[in-house]
RNA sequence: GCCGCGGUGGCGGAAUUGGCAGACGCGCUGGACUUAGAAUCCAGUCUCGCAAGAGGUGGGAGUUCGACUCUCCCCCGCGGCACCA
């Protein structure tokens, strides 16, 4: 028989008339198993590249379902977001029918190759009656005081005019557009995710299935530093700075203080300066170079002292303060101590204004240089580690471990500073100046001033509007009608909130959505939720580890606080799949090397495609897409078909019965090792390669006389291993095999163990390491037995020259080595 | 700069509690079948060498009877973060 497409609509038909993979939600007469994979934003139609991510998906559904789970396998639609809106303006078509056309296009994509989904669970973030509770989880957040509006120093790209989270800027640019992002102060909302960050980060730890790489980078991200708040009182004003650092041990090094432009104090400081405007000239001209300078290389570190001082609370001593252009003003409190002998930014500044440098930290001596020599030569050279206090008064002499406790305590004890930890994380900003989102459901009353909407006046539906041109004002705010409302509390007269949400806001709690897709009363039904998550098996690319994959966690954990849910990690367990590259590059539509899945499942079928792409490689790497490659998979699909006419032209001829314990035992051993593949860590690659080797395995037995039945039994079992892979010949054969229904309600062959054990077997000879022969040996012979087998081979004879062996090692079924 | 991952034939890649390096597939070479092609089948394919043999997993050292695998140093590539005090 042959593979032809016939096959896979034949299938596909069949899935679907009988409702193969539709789940009930409230059925639990199997244990659950909740696979998913992250949703696509519907841009365009799908490329090969896009395929992995939903092939992953599908083995892992079909193969679990076989293991007797009741598989939830939904899709959906991240479908608010820019890109629709960039194409509404370009070609003059709403946003909304942009969208969903490409939702129709791919949703037959993936139909045509044969993805598993329930497809009455599917949702689209951009139908009001999801966005309705996107707004609901809003007010939730809003009523509980981590969802609120300030105004901050915001990043804003100029090119698509809105504001944007700090995880959407990549190396100073936009996520998006990759256009420069700049600092602008702006009023706006964020959703307060830093009351979440210890929680965040300590939870790291119950993600026992998520792999290392992804916990990293969100360990990075949120990255906390403990350390001591220290307080400088500033010499001739009632004030003091507070300035945060994390090597307190180093404090006795501390020669002067550096101030981020913005700092609250700097007014107060330079007030009563004769040459105020020379600073206040400083600081606007580094305000400008910010924005273009902040994340190029060549970035020169400039200051200007105040001329007024402050004190070193544990020295006395009084030490300058000035306003540097390298300090942050968004972490910490915006003013740090310097200590410029143990710190290479600080040492460069010191150095460019003749700024005092005092050692105070002793590292360890290298090996063979004198004492004396590393004093004063090596005055030049920053040492940033750790090491013995030295010029540190009472401190002298500790550790800077030690120190870091005592000196802390000291200053608790003082008033001087006390312990703090600090957060990289920043709150998560949400609100858009763009349409193509769901609206915030806020209002601002002249008497109330801003009042959040009821819940039952939700969905705030997106109005329809003329222009989607970002102009840095919400295309919102253009509409009269929708801005012009009531106050809930008061009922007087009221303007609504313009902005739109983030689309990280829509798909930080979808999950949550397909187990409740079409109910209007509420966002999801607790009990049904409780029950089938976390997600068991979590499918996506390794560009959401912190921006997705974080937000999620935080309202997850934030659902289960309010008691609305009763776990607080959302996915059990994460699989990030490597991208497919083509020619060096991404396979993407700009770069041109994109390739169509139509082409190819149109010419070699849907089960060619998916073999192939689960057989490129490990699929947590990149793998590189090779046109010619994929004509071994349609060779093999129809190498392993032809098996099924073998079976029914099968002749019975003289039986060898050797033989057939030789395929009996490659049946079982492959059953093993391809299940083991499939537990680990999804080793697809591997698995094919053994089911490949069975099918060769079983046209050398039919080569050399085996039972019918035996045959047989070896096809079903090659495709029936096959099947979470090639899921239409697997159905195809599984009916010309006799069996009603679909194969997927079979279940997983299971192994024999007998046939697991090998009795005789070849092994390699080493002599002194290296290997000199083979032999074929019953393996219950004793290392003695096999020793006098070995060396009486000629060869081996040979090369002993009866030479007596210092010593023997011998690994059974392995090898065995004469050390002569 | 910091953190992490990786480096194996012409190519994608196998092999990890240390035990026969190169499974499986692509490509290539030769042969069979065929009027011919496609398809299929058989044999071969790490390097040097006619062969016996020798060398070989980025480079160098080490541990070991034995190292792709473990230890130390170095080189290269990729990813994340990046003046976070």
């Amino acid at each position: 028989m042959e593979y032809t497409k016939k096959i896979d609509k034949k299938w596909q038909k069949f899935w679907q008339e009988n409702n193969t993979f539709k789940v009930e939600i409230k059925d639990f007469k199997k244990p659950k198993y909740y696979c998913l994979v992250m949703f696509p934003y519907p841009s365009s139609e799908l490329h090969v590249g896009h395929g992995r991510n939903y092939i992953i998906g599908d083995a892992v559904a079909r193969y679990k379902r076989m293991h007797g789970f009741n598989v939830l396998n939904p899709m959906g639609w991240d479908a608010f977001g820019l890109p629709a809106e960039n194409q509404a303006i370009k070609h003059n078509i709403h946003p909304r029918n942009w969208t969903l056309k490409n939702i129709k296009r791919i949703t037959e994509q993936l139909k045509s190759w044969g993805i598993s989904y329930d497809w009455d669970k599917e949702i689209a973030t951009c139908f009001p009656n999801y966005y309705q509770w996107t707004q609901w989880l809003f007010l939730q957040l809003y009523k509980k005081g981590l969802a609120y509006r300030r105004e901050a120093p915001v990043n804003w790209c100029e090119s698509c005019k809105t504001v944007l989270a700090n995880e959407q800027v990549i190396e100073g640019k936009c996520e998006r557009c990759s256009n420069e992002v700049i600092q602008r102060n702006l009023k706006q909302w964020f959703f307060k995710i830093t009351d979440y960050a210890q929680r965040l980060l300590d939870d790291l730890d119950k993600l026992k299935e998520w792999p290392q790489r992804v916990k990293r980078m969100q360990k990075n991200w949120i990255g906390k530093s403990v350390g001591v708040t220290i307080k400088f009182p500033v010499e001739g004003l009632d004030e003091h700075l507070d300035c945060f650092t994390t090597r307190v041990d180093t404090i006795f090094g501390a020669s002067f203080l550096a101030l981020n432009y913005n700092h609250p104090a700097v007014i107060k400081l330079i007030e009563d300066l004769p040459n105020k405007e020379e600073v206040l000239n400083f600081v606007s001209q580094i305000k400008k170079e910010e924005a273009s300078l902040a994340y190029s290389q060549d970035f020169e570190k400039k200051g200007i002292f105040t001329r007024k001082f402050a004190i070193n609370p544990m020295t006395g001593k009084k030490i300058p303060i000035w306003i540097a252009n390298y300090i942050l003003s968004g972490y910490g409190t915006g003013a740090i101590m310097c200590v410029p002998a143990h710190d290479k930014r600080d040492c460069e500044f010191a150095k460019k204004y003749q700024l005092p440098i005092r050692k105070v930290i002793q590292g360890p001596r290298p090996k063979g240089v004198p004492t004396e020599a590393s004093g004063e030569e090596n005055e030049e050279e920053v040492y940033e580690g750790e090491g013995g206090l030295i010029n540190s008064g009472d401190f002298n002499g500790l550790g800077s471990e030690a120190a870091k406790e005592k000196i802390a305590d000291f200053m608790e004890q003082e008033n001087i500073g006390s312990r703090k930890t600090n957060f990289r994380l920043k709150d998560w900003l949400v609100s858009r100046q763009r349409y193509w989102g769901a609206p915030i459901p806020i209002v601002y009353c002249k008497d109330c001033g801003e009042v959040p909407l009821d819940e039952k006046d939700l969905p705030v539906l997106l109005p329809e509007v003329e222009k989607f041109l970002p102009t840095g004002k919400s295309p919102l705010a253009e509409d009269k009608k929708f801005i012009q409302t009531n106050c809930p509390r008061c009922g007087g007269e009221a303007k609504r909130e313009t902005d739109t949400m983030d689309t990280f806001v829509d798909s930080s709690w979808y999950y949550l959505r397909y187990i409740s897709p079409g109910n209007k009363q509420l966002p999801f039904v607790r009990e049904d939720v409780d029950n089938w998550l976390p997600v068991d098996q979590y499918i996506g690319g390794v560009e959401h580890a912190i921006l997705h994959l974080m937000y999620s966690r935080f309202i997850t954990k934030f659902l289960a606080d309010q008691g609305k849910i009763n776990f607080d990690e959302p996915f059990i367990k994460l699989f990030t799949q490597g991208m497919i590259v083509k020619d060096g590059a991404k396979m993407s539509k700009s770069k041109g090397n994109v390739v169509a899945p139509d082409y190819i499942i149109d010419k070699y079928g849907a089960d060619t495609m998916r073999l192939y792409i689960l057989f490129m490689g490990p699929p947590q790497k990149e793998a590189i897409w090779q046109d010619e490659a994929l004509q071994g998979s349609w060779r093999f699909l129809q190498r392993a078909l032809r098996l099924v006419d073998n079976l029914n032209n099968f002749k019975e001829e003289e039986i060898d019965s050797k033989q057939e314990k030789i395929l009996m035992q490659k049946i079982h051993s492959t059953i093993y090792e391809v299940t083991q593949d499939l537990e680990g860590n999804f080793q697809f690659n591997t698995a094919i390669s053994r089911i490949m080797e069975l099918v060769n395995q079983a046209y050398k037995s039919i080569q050399a006389g085996i039972k019918k039945e035996l045959f047989a039994q070896a096809v079903d079992i090659v495709f029936l291993l096959l099947s979470p892979f090639t899921p239409h010949i697997s159905e195809e054969v599984n009916s010309l095999l006799g069996n009603q229904g679909t194969i997927f309600d079979r279940s997983w062959p299971k192994v024999n163990p007998k046939f697991l054990k090998k009795e005789k077997g070849e092994i390699a000879i080493l002599v002194n390491g290296k290997v000199r022969g083979k032999i074929v040996i019953d393996f219950s012979l004793s290392k003695e037995e096999v020793f006098q087998k070995a060396q009486r081979l000629d060869k081996i004879k040979k090369i002993i020259a009866g030479k007596p062996p210092k010593k023997i090692i011998y690994i059974k079924g392995k090898i065995i080595n004469i050390v002569v």
